[in-house]
DNA sequence: CCACATGATTTAGGAATGAC
DNA sequence: GTCATTCCTAAATCATGTGG
């Protein structure tokens, strides 16, 4: 074999950082054994990965190409290294989630997990590290396996990850009681041209609920105008109770404000808008015992 | 255009290691 | 102990971007 494992995480950290200098900081190397490196795996595999352009170094198609399989080669390195290094201590998960599944769904999930394998809680649970970002950053998080296990809200299609389908999750309607729209309708069917005119609070681009919302309206309704985005939806919850607005939002966002009245849901012809969480692996990543046990329990308890 | 800053590459050489 | 090899650092050099 004439290139090395060292070679490979050389390689993916200047990928991933996108210079020698930087990539030296992230694995304690001098800016020069990293451009030293590089240029001995250049030289072993006969190709260059990367164009010199003026000062700064971009990824080819011949290092596009190998970054996924090195990636898991290194990734697969270190969770053998951990499995001997630290045989005790379980190794450290780390779930990527989207918004309304961290904040509403994985704590429950978490709960009945740990219990299950007979932890105390608050006691002495095994170390599991959270990431809470949008889909779209936690499927780049899973690609770049930033993450082991992605939980999220909106549709996946890269070649590189592996879809479980998990829940469904209803999306609702809401606005404040106080809303005209709810003043004028009531429990009756908002009509599509109403909401049309109406302004929304709306999650920004790359989230599911927002992706969710626009494939289920945008064939009714033209457009949806929207003089406030938020890239959480706590924030859009209170703001529709303060009447800022109509939301959409997961049920498991608004069942409590629709409970003691702060919220109400509007009816639509639309019928159910739904849509699918999923569990996001990298194919090439090994699954670990932890991961295969996180997974089952969460495919089979909620 | 020029001076300066930044970053990649090259060069010289040190430390560790293994073979003999 | 000596030599070769590997992996690394420090310093010099080269190339390019940027601001006045």
């Amino acid at each position: 074999m004439r290139i090395s494992l060292r070679q490979l995480e050389i390689f993916v950290a200047i990928a991933k950082r996108g210079s020698t200098t930087a990539a030296g900081e992230d694995i304690a190397l001098s800016q020069s054994a990293i451009s030293a490196s590089l240029a001995e795996l250049e030289r072993a595999l006969n190709q260059q990965l990367f164009d010199r352009v003026g000062k700064r170094l971009l990824l080819n198609d011949h290092g596009r190409a190998m970054l996924s399989q090195a990636m898991s080669l290194v990734n697969g390195a270190e969770s053998l290294e951990q499995t001997f290094l630290d045989e005790k201590a379980p190794s450290m998960l780390v779930i990527g989630a989207s918004l309304t599944i961290g904040n509403y769904l994985l704590p429950r999930l978490l709960r009945h997990f740990w219990q299950q394998q007979g932890y105390t809680l608050g006691d002495s649970v095994p170390p599991l590290q959270v990431l809470i970002a949008n889909t779209a950053d936690i499927i780049n998080k899973v690609a770049n396996f930033e993450v082991d296990i992605g939980l999220v809200e909106g549709p996946c299609h890269r070649n590189d990850i592996a879809v479980t389908q998990w829940l469904e999750d209803e999306l609702l309607l809401v606005a404040a009681p106080t809303h005209p729209i709810v003043l004028e309708y009531g429990p009756n069917l908002v009509p599509a041209k109403r909401l049309e005119k109406a302004n929304w609070l709306l999650r920004e681009s790359g989230s599911g609920t927002r992706e969710a919302l626009e494939r289920a309206l945008l064939p009714h309704v033209t457009q949806l105008k929207s003089s406030l985005e938020f890239n959480d939806h706590e924030a859009i919850k209170q703001s529709a109770i303060e009447g800022l607005g109509i939301a959409c939002l997961s049920k498991l966002v608004v069942e409590d404000a629709l409970g003691v009245g702060k919220l109400v849901k509007l009816n639509t012809q639309f019928g159910v808008l739904s849509r699918q969480f999923s569990i996001l692996t990298h194919r090439q990543k090994q699954l670990t015992s932890g991961m295969q046990r996180f997974i089952s329990h969460a495919t089979a308890n909620i």
